[in-house]
DNA sequence: AATAAAACCAAGTAGTTTACTTGGTTTTAA
DNA sequence: TTAAAACCAAGTAAACTACTTGGTTTTATT
C-alpha cells in the first residue's frame, strides 16, 4: 500500500507552489531545488496535474507554473489521484469502472475493499493545501 | 496504492478458512481450488500467517491449517499487515520505526501521510473474519 | 534580432518488485 | 509402506518505478 513518488512529489510540488505563490508563476526549477527533487521527473509529474486541471503553466522566459485554485480549493485527494490513478487497493473496486470479475456482485472481499477503498478518499478528500499551510505556519510561527 | 496479491490472496484464503472450517484442518488444496488461486504460492502466504500467529497448521496426511483464534478476533489488519508490513504509504511513517528524514520533525507532507495511515489502520483493523461471515450469510440468505 | 529561460514532449533504461514456479525435504495418518 | 500433506529455498519472467536524455517550442529580456 506505498504511495509512489509520483503521489508524494506531486503533493510537495503542490504544496511548495501554494507556499510560494505571489501571482507569478513559479519556474520548476525553484520548486525543484527547495523540494530536493529532480526537475525533470518533476516535469512529467506538472504534465499530470495540469492535465487534471490543478495548474496552470506560463510558457517561455519568467514563466512557470501557478496553482489554478485557491489552496482551499485543491484537496490531497485531487493531487494524488491526476498522478496515481484511483486509490482502490484493488482494480475491482476503482471508481466509474465495471468490475471485469463476474463474482463481483455475489464478492465478500470486494465489500472489504470497497470500505478501504472509500475510507482512503474520505480522508484524502478532506484535506487541503490550505490545511498544510496551517500546519506549517503553526510549526513555525515564532520563527 | 494497490495491495498486492499477497494481502489480497491471504485475505481470501483467510476468509475461506473461516467459512470452512469444523475443528479439523483443511489442507490448502482444498482453499486454493475453491479461491482459485496456485497452490504453491498460498504455500508462502501461509508461512507468513503462521508466523504471525493467525494460523496453526498440522503436518501429515489429514493435515492442513487453521485458525489460530475464533472469526471475530481475527482483524483484516492483522491479516493483511502481517503479509505486507505497514499500510502506511510512504516509509517515514511506518509504525514503531524511527524515521531516518531529518526534516521529519517539522515536515509538513507527513502529517498527510500519518493521517493516511491511520484512516487505514482503523478500517481494516475494524474488519474481523466474523464481519465477513456475516456478509455472506446476509448475501446467500434464503438460497 | 539574439539570447536565455522556461515549458513541453517522447523515448530509453537500470534497478527493483511482483507473482509466481520448481524441486526438493520432512512429517504423519491410514 | 504409501500417499498426503506441510515446509523450505532458490530461481525467474514480466511488469513497474523512478528516473534520465535529448530534444522542440515559446516568450520575456537585452
Amino acid at each position: 500500500m506505498r504511495l509512489s513518488t509520483k503521489g508524494r512529489y506531486g503533493v510537495k510540488a503542490m504544496f511548495d507552489l501554494a507556499l510560494h505563490s505571489s501571482g507569478e508563476p513559479v519556474p520548476l526549477k525553484l520548486i525543484a531545488e527547495r523540494q530536493g527533487l529532480s526537475e525533470a521527473y518533476l516535469e512529467q509529474l506538472m504534465a499530470g496535474l495540469r492535465r487534471a486541471g490543478l495548474v496552470n503553466s506560463v510558457r517561455g522566459a519568467q514563466g512557470g507554473y501557478m496553482l489554478a485554485h485557491s489552496p482551499d480549493n485543491i484537496t490531497i485527494g485531487e493531487i494524488i489521484r491526476s498522478l496515481e490513478g484511483s486509490m482502490a487497493p484493488v482494480d475491482c473496486v476503482t471508481e466509474g469502472e465495471v468490475s471485469e470479475c463476474e463474482k463481483a456482485e455475489y464478492c465478500v472481499t470486494r465489500i472489504v475493499w470497497r470500505k478501504i477503498r472509500d475510507s482512503i478518499n474520505q480522508v484524502v478528500d478532506s484535506i487541503t493545501l490550505q490545511d498544510m499551510i496551517n500546519d506549517y505556519s503553526s510549526i513555525h510561527k515564532g520563527q
